[in-house]
Parts: structure tokens; sequence; C-alpha cells
DNA sequence: TCCTGTCGGTTCGACATATGAACCGACGGT
DNA sequence: ACCGTCGGTTCATATGTCGAACCGACAGGA
């Protein structure tokens, strides 16, 4: 492992829960050697990921990790951040997998990965806008919306689509979702499709967009395991986007689909 | 200079205008070896920190920063990220430095730095809020503003204090602001007492707060000198925060305040 | 088709650089 | 005064880094 290896690995030491963290308890945390892991946090530092709690003397992460990830997001395609991971969806599920963000009512598409190893299969239109209502996406998105924005887009796919909405049965449906922490729907809006879907977070920790799965409903997938691939993806899909998932959701994500711990005897 | 400075500053070298950078550019423009760039590029790549254009093999930067910078947007006070570089300008000018952010129609502060070696000075008040009007902060705050929100605030402005405004002259007043990069007032909200002001802005480029220092007019600065003094520091407080200055700006503050270059003979 | 230049990437001996046990002074608790 | 721990430093050692040379692939140009 090479000596730029072993100091970035220090970074992944900082987690939410320990934003701070001072020389030893670096060292026991990195099992490495005091002196070394002093030198390398120095020179970290120096380059600006690093900085010094003036009171504590602890070590927090760094201006420079906020000027280049500005520039990264500047500079690089939303999709491109995401690409390989909802390849490798699309890779465990055998099934078009489609990352979408929140612009206004209408969800525009980020990125989306295709499978080709099935006859039969759900095929993506770049060109259609999947609307808010009677997809799991839009269901997530509206199940961790603030109430306000619900009611708007209620109101405007109304308007849009002359349709009236079972205005209980969709409040019902999305509280649903938000307690379950992934939607699912069923031959929704098209005969035969089938589709779950896990909201991704902005900085702020609001609902930015949703990451499907969509695939033959005559496949039999069970839903709760295509959520439980898109779930373990989850966090590093915001984080990946800049963004933050909410202690709320993490924890739905973390006790309902989590690996179960063995109990003592 | 330590092995992990060295590839460090390899992520210097991307910039807005030049994101991706092949091997031999990266060799070239670092001054060093090939294999030891090359090393250095895979081990930042392999910590996430740079990824390779699948396409073009040419590394830009890697998800971990976004990851990283998200993390450190959470746990560390906006007032930390900022509070150094507030201290340098004070020092600099000799005066108090004040950096607030914009909350509706309200300012709320972030950072601010006092000067303790002047009798007389402008003390800092954290208890009020600055109003958008009559200060330097407000000014800036509306030149970099859409105008359905000068709008708003002017309406705001006038239900609160009651007075009326003269919506020309403000209109023309921010639209000179917008033109020299940033706002200066004398003896405005508070006789005696006279401020400069640069915006700070978000990471979609949009104006999200303020820098300003404030000092007795009786001291007799050049408001030049001291906006000169602020630009020289307003790329850095912007990036700090995780913003990005719009070119305009940035052209602005170029052509306007940089140091003269040599004309040719 | 061959030649040439450049690309990203690799090899290996020489050697610069990272390593870690031991140590330091400061601090806080008892 | 003692003890444990803190952040940080020293120096002989050996390990990982360095860089000239090299590789195959690719893209023009003649």
């Amino acid at each position: 492992m090479s000596t730029i290896a072993k100091a970035l690995n220090l970074l992944d030491l900082f987690t939410p829960a320990r934003p701070a963290i001072g020389l030893s308890d670096v060292q026991r945390l990195a099992g490495r050697d005091k002196a070394t892991v002093h030198r390398h946090l120095v020179a970290l530092s120096d380059a600006g990921f690093l900085e010094q709690d003036p009171a504590t003397r602890a070590y927090r992460l760094g201006h420079a990790l906020t000027r280049l990830a500005a520039m990264r997001a500047q500079t690089v395609p939303a999709g491109d951040m995401v690409s390989s991971l909802v390849e490798d969806i699309s890779r465990q599920a055998g099934e078009l997998v489609h990352l979408s963000q929140l612009r206004g009512f209408d969800l525009v598409s980020i990125s989306h990965a295709e499978v080709h190893d099935h006859p039969v299969r759900v095929t993506f239109d770049a060109a259609g806008l999947p609307p808010l209502f009677n997809t799991s996406s839009g269901k997530v998105i509206l199940a961790y919306s603030a109430q306000p924005f619900v009611s708007a887009a209620m109101a405007e796919h109304q308007v849009r689509s002359g349709a009236p909405l079972q205005n209980d049965a969709v409040l019902r449906d999305i509280e649903a979702v938000r307690a379950q922490g992934y939607a699912a729907t069923r031959d929704a809006l098209e005969q035969g499709v089938s589709s779950v879907a896990i909201p991704v977070f902005d900085a702020q920790g609001g609902v930015m967009g949703a990451c499907s799965v969509a695939y033959p409903t005559a496949r039999g997938h069970d839903p709760k395991e295509i959520a439980a691939l898109l779930i373990a993806r989850g966090p590093d899909l915001t984080a990946r986007l800049g963004g933050i998932v909410p202690t709320a959701v993490a924890d739905i994500w973390n006790e309902r689909h989590a690996v179960p711990e063995r109990r003592q005897p």
C-alpha cells in the first residue's frame, strides 16, 4: 500500500458521527504508528485536506475538499457521477435502472442503464418525461417532499391530465412509502410493468430525485428484494451527488433492510 | 516535499478551464517524471480522488471529493470555514469585517472579526439584523439577485419601515454596484460609518451573502482600496463556502482590480 | 506500407524517503 | 508528587519512491 493511499485512507475515518479526531485517536483507529500518522496528518493539513480545530487541536476535514468538490460538481456531468453505480444496480437486478431528478413538477433523466440478456425487458424512452403520479419514482419523491409541494403537484396533475385524483388514497399511499423507505408499483402506469424506487437527497437533506428499477411484472421479482438492492446503494448514490441522507431515512433503511445481526445465545 | 504533498498538489492542476487531463499533460504541468506522476494518479484514483474518463482515459476529479465535502459541510460550522479569511481581511484593513448570509429578506451573521488597536472603531452587534437597504452588504446582494427578488424585498422593506423607497434611485444604485463588482456606502445607515462589501456566491452561482468592511468615515479610507482588499479574497471566500463565482463577476473583479500588467514597450 | 511522434503505461537499479520505537514537555486528575 | 494521556519530535533503519529507458497502441504523413 502506497504512502499516498495510507494518508488518504485517514480521511475515511471522519464520519458525521465523528467529525473531529485527535492525533492519538487517529493513530488507534488507523492502527499505525503515531509518528507516521502525525506526519500524514500534517501533510494533509498543509494541502488543506484537513485542518485543526484551534481550540481542541483535533483534526477535521479541510477547505480544499470544498473547493475541489465544487469544481467537480461544476465540470463533471451529473450523469457521469452516478453512472457506474446505476450500471452496478442494473447488472445485479438484471433490469432497467433509471435515475431521475425533480425539476419543477417533472422528472428529468440523469442516468440510466439497460440490460441486454433478457428477451423481454422494459425499455427506456429518454424523450418522455415520466409523471409524478402512478410511478414509483414519483411516489417516493412525493413521500419525502414537503406537504405544500405535494398539494401543488396534485393540483398541477389534475390540470394536466384532466383526471381527478383520489386525494386521500394518494396521501395514504405516500405515507406508507415514507414509512418503508421505498416505493413499489405493479402494473400502475403501464400494464405488465412493475417498478421499485428509492429517494435521492440533496445537500440540505431534501429529496432531489429518485432511482428506480423497472421490470416486466411477469418476471415475478419480489419487490422487497429489489428494494434491498436499491437501498444498499442508496447512501452512495446520494453521496455521489453531494447530498446527505436524512438520519430518519438512514435509520429506516438500516433497520428494515440490513443483514440481520446474530442474536446473543 | 513529502510524497503525499506531491500527489495532492496534482489535484490543483484541475481547474474549471481544464477539468480533465491526460497522463502526459499532468507530467508536463507538474514537471515531474512520468512514472512518478502515473503512480500518484493511480493512487489518487484508487482512493476515489480522481477518476478516469472511460472514453479519453483522461483523469478528472473523483467522487470521494464530493462525499468528503458534503461531510465537511454537514459537520463544520459555516463560520469556521471562513473565519481565518475574515480575520485576515480584518487584519489587513484594520477594521471590522463581517460575513453574512441572506435568509429570506434578512441578513444573518456567519462570521465576523474586530480589531483592537484603534481607539475609534465600528463595533459589531451580533444581535441586530442588518437591513437589506442602506447597507453595503444589502446593496451588493440585491445587485446580484434576480429582479423579482429585488421587487419583493423593496415591497417588504416598505411594509416594515413605513418609509417609502426611491425605487428608481435604488435600481440605478444597484445597477452601478453590479457594474463595479462591489458596493460602498458613506454615512448611510449610521452617521459617521462607512462600509464596503462584495458578494459571496453559492454552488449554483447565485448570490448567497456578502462580506463587508465597516469603518469610521472619519478615518478617510479610500473605498477603492478597501474594495481591492475584499476582491482579492473574494474567490477564496466563495470557494470555502462551496460556491462558484460567476464568470461575469470574476471578469469584473479581474479586469478592474487586478495588478495592472506591464505593457509591451 | 513504413516512418514518426505521441499516447498511456511499465520495468528495475539506485537511492531518497517513510517508518516506528523511544522520547519530550504539557496538561489534568488524584 | 504521581500517573496517564495528550500532541508532537528524534534518528537509525529499511522500505517505498524515483526516473531513464522501454513497451505496445494509435494516428497522421509521405
